[in-house]
DNA sequence: CAGTGAGCGAGCTTCCGCTTGACTT
């Protein structure tokens, strides 16, 4: 039996630490937290000093009964992370294995090595209490807020709905992003490009720097041009260098991992959670970008030899985010020597993008001449450009970020004669600001200082398993732009079509996340400001100095807030859903409203009364119309719906109504889409027509039966084959009905699994 | 990716943060 036991958090992290600290140490992990608020009502009790009642995580008295047997007969050391959380672990585990918090002996180290280890097992000190109880401040806090808001969302909005201090405000960002894109006017601005040609046959392209703001104006210099001779009148040269980025943390590495991998933060969190279990990397739930000694040590070694010494820059980095705890290093190799390192290859990418950028900050700047030729034309005072780059030292530039993409100039002196072979005025709309993706989201939050590297993922997730936020793309619409075209002296005008707009794999708000933003908004200002995460965070420092108490700054927080959720009682349901009274049926002489409700805006005809003689009647709201402006005439033409079209030509009644997927014909069971047609006007002979196309893609649709589910049909992608769960495609080589029973196991085997995680993308309708 | 098609009038929902498996989301 070992005379000490070692009790950090991860367990890859208790392999690698048993082996610096010898025979007489132990080292078990405590895998996170062991206790918590659970999830129910009264886990803080507000009158009694906000005393939390902690529970042990079901999952964890496996662990916990480990502990306590390894405890036995051993000196305990507690040796979590050093931050509030990690202090807080290290409370609830000697309060668990029923150790004194005032005398058991606490460490911490920063990096995993012989020295660092020995240092802190020479020094250790005892748990810090005020720092576990600013840790259980912030967790009460959260607690409250979850607990207590979204109580208020079920009854005013909806039920399931959540509200907490960090997926509120992420949401809101989507809202608010939303409204700037919905509310910005594009604006028209003309760029002038030209090209030249050199004596030797050879194109330089230049451009004008001014922005033009109308078609005369670039049409007034097209004219000029047309008349001109074009010089060199400067040529000037100037010196520009380029640094690396920092070394990555969780944030940044899910940035670049989604820009120049494609991966989602949950991908990269997974893959890295790999590397780390493999040893190949350091922690990667880290806000720090500090690199150990050692590891500098390493690197500078590597780099020397690898690349040269003139490509070796020692660096330090000092962390941008607003509440970095920095209880870890950086995400760096563990062993700088392996540049390609993982069990597959989205892990060897994501390995390899960290090892870049991990050397790359310890490497030199690159050097670069940047030049600008300027032209003038003798007929004009708008002059042209023509810029190039050389990297002259590529430095870092030779392990991360873009490779040499040098422009070239030729060389040309002041007083050379050019000759123009075209130029050309193209019309360009501005574009609002960007949505955010799931990574630049990440990186909002990072910089507001609003959730930590462990939850980003998670949170990103929240939002969209609540139904306030969507992944998706927008087709974006075609526009025509003006075309100015200078060539052989002649200028001709036209236009160019030009997809305005779209946008990929972005994160939209729902109606959901734009009413219940809205609501809480407008009743919950504290919570929902982009500061109060900062402020609390001051608060928290302050307990942890032992400036202030906890009870005292959760009162602070909570007797207002607690008002507030009381008032808000008071806010209708009307109010919070929105709903505006559109007009009065002119026959029924009801109200009709508009309102959002269960599964988004919606139609009310009729109130709801005491008794249930009468229900209101719903409908559909009518594509595109939005509840501030739908017209009474557009809401009484959807309470039509369904209509009844007349009958098939066998006697069956044909229906038409909207549905979640658009406008639809219905004839007994069978659904047909008619989208573009409108359920209000479409014909019965259109109908029928529909009706019969439909039946005959059915017919056509089963090519073959196997039996056991096991099917070839025809999908609106062409033909596949199918066992219920599983699809697979055949090749165009392959006829569908030459298939076997035999050659569709086969080729269902072969198939790939359906993926399951995630969200699928949709195309956003706008 | 492989085809969908209602309901809003009814309850058991929900926080953030630390860490890994187990897993039908």
């Amino acid at each position: 039996m070992a005379k000490n036991l070692v009790i950090v958090e991860s367990p890859a992290k208790a392999k690698t630490i048993e082996k610096y600290l010898g025979k007489d140490y132990t080292v078990k992990s405590s895998i996170g937290h062991i206790r918590g608020l659970p999830s129910k009502n009264g886990s803080v009790d507000v009158a009694r000093d906000f005393a939390p009642k902690f529970e042990v995580d079901p999952e964890k008295k496996k662990v916990i009964a480990e502990l306590k047997s390894a405890a036995k007969d051993a000196t305990v050391w507690l040796a979590s992370d050093e931050d509030r959380e990690g202090e807080a672990i290290a409370w609830h585990v000697a309060e668990v294995l029923k150790l004194d918090p005032k005398t058991t002996k606490r460490i911490v180290f920063h990096e995993i090595t012989q020295g660092a280890l020995d240092e802190a097992v020479k020094n250790p000190r005892t748990i810090d209490m005020n720092l576990v109880e600013a840790q259980q401040a912030r967790q009460s806090l959260d607690y409250l807020v979850g607990f207590e808001l979204s109580p208020v969302l079920w009854r005013k909005v909806r039920a399931g709905l959540s509200a907490g201090r960090v997926q509120s405000v992420a949401v809101r960002l989507i809202v608010e992003r939303e409204a700037e894109i919905d509310t910005h006017v594009a604006e028209s601005t003309f760029k002038l490009t030209a090209e030249f040609i050199l004596n030797d046959g050879t194109l330089l392209p230049a451009i004008s720097e001014t922005k033009f703001k109308t078609v005369e104006d670039v049409r007034v210099i097209l004219e000029a041009f047309a008349k001109s001779d074009f010089t060199v009148a400067n040529v000037a040269k100037k010196p520009g260098t380029r640094s690396p980025g920092a070394p990555f943390t969780t944030s940044t590495l899910q940035q670049e991992a989604s820009s120049k991998l494609g991966y989602s933060p949950r991908t990269t969190m997974r893959l890295a959670q790999r590397l780390y279990e493999a040893g190949h990397i350091t922690y990667m739930r880290t806000d720090s970008v500090n690199l150990s000694a050692q590891a500098l040590g390493a690197m500078t070694g590597f780099i020397k030899e690898k690349y040269g010494e003139q490509y070796h820059h020692y660096r330090t980095f000092k962390s941008k985010s607003a509440n970095a705890q920095e209880a870890h290093e950086a995400i760096r190799p563990t062993n700088v020597t392996k540049e390609f390192v993982g069990d597959d290859d989205q892990q060897v990418k994501l390995y390899n993008l960290i090892w870049r950028r991990t050397l790359a900050s310890q490497m030199a700047l690159a050097q670069l001449e940047n030049t600008t030729i300027s032209i003038s034309a003798s007929q004009s005072s708008e002059g042209l450009e023509a810029k190039g780059q050389v990297v002259l030292f590529d430095g870092f530039l030779k392990v991360y970020g873009r490779g040499s993409d040098d422009t070239l100039l030729p060389e040309l002196a002041a007083g050379d004669r050019l000759n123009l072979e075209r130029a050309e005025a193209l019309e360009s709309l501005s574009r609002g600001p960007a949505r955010y993706t799931e990574a630049t989201l990440v990186k909002k939050l990072e910089e507001m200082g609003i959730g930590r590297p462990s939850t980003y993922a998670s949170t990103i997730n929240t939002i969209q398993t609540r139904g306030y936020v969507e992944r998706g793309d927008l087709e974006g619409i075609e526009k025509a732009i003006q075309k100015l075209t200078l060539e052989k002296g002649q200028i001709s005008e036209g236009t160019e079509k030009l997809m305005y707009g779209r946008d990929s794999n972005k994160l939209f708000p729902t109606d959901t996340g734009k009413v219940v933003t809205d609501f809480l908004v407008k009743h919950f200002g504290e919570v929902m400001d982009y500061d109060f995460t900062k402020d609390i965070e001051e608060e928290l420092d302050q307990v942890a100095l032992a400036k202030k108490n906890r009870v005292a700054v959760l009162h602070e927080f909570y007797d207002p807030f607690h008002k507030l959720v009381e008032k808000s009682a008071d806010v209708s349901r009307a109010e919070a859903t929105q709903t505006r009274l559109v007009g009065n049926d002119p026959e029924t002489k009801e109200p009709i409203y508009a309102r959002f409700g269960r599964f988004g805006p919606m139609l009310q005809r009729g109130d709801t009364s005491d008794d249930d003689s009468k229900k209101p009647d719903f409908a559909a709201m009518p594509t595109g119309a939005k509840i501030e402006t739908v017209t009474l005439e557009q809401a009484l033409e959807m309470f039509q719906l369904p209509r009844l079209i007349g009958k098939t030509e066998d006697g069956q009644d044909i229906k038409a109504n909207i549905g979640r997927f658009g406008p639809y014909i219905q004839v007994g069971k069978l659904f047909v889409s008619i989208k573009p047609e409108d359920p209000r006007s479409i014909t019965l002979e259109k109908a029928r027509e529909l009706y019969t196309a439909k039946l005959k893609a059915e017919a056509e649709k089963n090519i073959a039966d196997f039996g056991d589910g096991i099917k070839v049909l025809n999908g609106r992608f062409g033909p596949y084959v199918t066992d219920g769960k599983k699809n697979a495609k055949i090749s165009k080589e392959t006829d569908p009905k030459s298939i076997t029973r035999e050659k569709a196991l086969e080729l269902l085997a072969a198939a790939p699994e359906k993926s399951k995680r995630g969200f699928r993308r949709r195309t956003i309708n706008k």
